[in-house]
DNA sequence: TTGCACCCTGTACCAAGATACGGACCTATA
DNA sequence: TATAGGTCCGTATCTTGGTACAGGGTGCAA
């Protein structure tokens, strides 16, 4: 059978309907082909697509910069560079987004390294150190 | 002075003074005494209650994981080791996210380092390899 | 006593990312 | 052919974490 109604579609890639409908508004998928009907027709491009865009947004990209991330592939008539550099871009980007994960956990696992575990909750350090916000 | 006025505690802990009625609807903040006039008279603990929920905040926590954090300190006969828990379970989900980002990060740096930066973009090769979906 | 800053309540609104619903239309199967 | 269920569209609603009024009362100082 070639070509995914709707449901297919979103079955294939984990998501609501509405969902498909919702990212093909905001420009995320393709408006795909009609049948006579008006049903959507959509390609297994699409579940690839559909995939990409949930990884991605599994590793912290919002829909706009999903987007972004797909443009790099449309844009016509641009030079080579510049798309070069807009992943290089994005590259940047999860550096920040790691290192500042990075310091969170590091926060967190003073927290716990800090707690015994033991004792009712009013000794808690890890309490304790929320409370005055002091980590050291 | 005895008790401290809305805007009062608003400016003690850097929020806006919508966001203390906010956290007193939500039950993050305990309803406080009202003066004859009907405005609020916070303690002095309400302030470290509020720095308690921005802290928490900063590491990740949701407000409704936060009230539930609040909760085990006031339950009594509540052990630390719920804490304990909810900490490393929070160290678990950054663990996860980290990785994720890494790999993204890894499959973007292949994605550049395959590009020459010259040329046309339907000559790049950053181009080619999103177009395929081939990231490795 | 007027004026201004502050406080109160309730409600509306914002962004993101969906999800649900009403009412009409299409299609496959018994 | 009847009917269940899939699909369409537009619009409304939800969640999270607030922010922004409007319309009124309070408190203090000149």
């Amino acid at each position: 059978m070639e070509g995914l109604k709707t449901a297919q579609l979103a079955s294939q890639g984990g998501v609501n309907v509405e969902t498909i409908r919702y990212y093909e508004r905001h420009g995320l998928l393709a408006k795909p082909p009609r049948t006579a009907s008006g049903y959507r027709v959509f390609s297994a491009e699409a579940v690839t697509r559909l995939r990409f865009i949930k990884r991605s947004q599994e590793l912290g990209f919002s829909l706009n910069e999903i987007k972004e991330l797909l443009s790099l592939r449309v844009k016509p008539g641009g030079s080579c560079v510049d798309v070069l550099r807009k992943a290089e871009s994005k590259i940047t980007d999860l550096d920040e987004k790691i290192s500042h994960l990075q310091e969170i956990r590091k926060a967190l696992v003073e927290l716990t390294n800090a707690c015994s575990g033991q004792g009712p909750v009013s000794s808690c350090s890890i309490i304790k150190i929320l409370n005055t916000g002091k980590t050291s």
